[in-house]
DNA sequence: CCTGAATTGTTTGTATGCAAATCAGTTTGC
DNA sequence: GCAAACTGATTTGCATACAAACAATTCAGG
């Protein structure tokens, strides 16, 4: 008679964590979803990038990224062109307009993160962080 | 000028230790996902429910919570029967092969949770939990 | 050089997850 | 007692998320 309380479990608790956060990106960044930001961001940060490496950047599979990035696309947010160098790859590559957007909603995604740690004190924020990525 | 760092923000981690959960969770017990096997743990630890009741207590809205059903129904692992006393209800009971599936997987469930805190000493995955708990 | 292996991207199918609209049924307030 | 407000369930549309199968291309070893 083994005990199960759902309440306790990890991915229970990760799940509704994560609830959490979705709602309050999309109650401050209605216009992209975390996904979709994350793209831009790493865009942002290094550059063009084949879809491929970009979903690996951004910890999303080939099929996941190619739709997120399909979507940012068809806003205008980023480009892609075919590799001449080698012609199995796609350049996804962030536009003006992307860039712009990214820019100007940073400092609007780190309140997000901000008021999803709001519980916390900093220094329970840092360990939760810390442990956290111990998990990845 | 301020500074986005992907890799710190709680939601791209949350969304990473996410990922490696669901995983492990379906190396170990293929045949069902984490909502499938949430539902059928309430409904072990709570009886028969509304469909609305269920959605509520294992965090899912009421779309999500009837495709859960809807499938676990497909599967005999639950029943849905109209309710006599307000007939906009609809209760969600446990078959026998769904709570005798619930029980045989209880403990591997377990490991599952286990090997998703392995990274972390026992004094570690409590605080994990109880600083996780209250971002809920 | 050339064949088998690996990589990249696409498509399909299944499963959450949520918003919004809708319908049926129930409760409340006057 | 009845209209208005509310609740429960369903449906549709969109957005991840991943497995599996596939085609096109590139690479690697002999």
């Amino acid at each position: 008679m083994s005990a199960y309380i759902l309440d306790d479990q990890i991915g229970y608790i990760l799940r509704r964590v994560t609830q959490r956060h979705l709602s309050l990106f999309s109650d401050l960044i209605p216009k992209l979803t975390t996904t979709q930001f994350a793209v831009l961001a790493r865009l942002d940060e290094l550059g063009p990038q084949s879809q491929n490496l970009l979903g690996r950047a951004t910890a999303m599979d080939a099929a996941t990224v190619k739709g997120v990035v399909d979507r940012l696309a068809r806003q205008g947010l980023v480009e892609t062109a075919p590799d001449p160098d080698d012609r199995r790859r796609l350049t996804v590559t962030l536009t003006a307009l992307g860039a712009a957007l990214f820019h100007s909603l940073r400092d609007t995604a780190l309140q997000v993160s901000d008021r999803t740690l709001q519980p916390l004190t900093d220094a329970e924020r840092a360990q939760l962080m810390a442990l956290l990525s111990r998990l990845t």
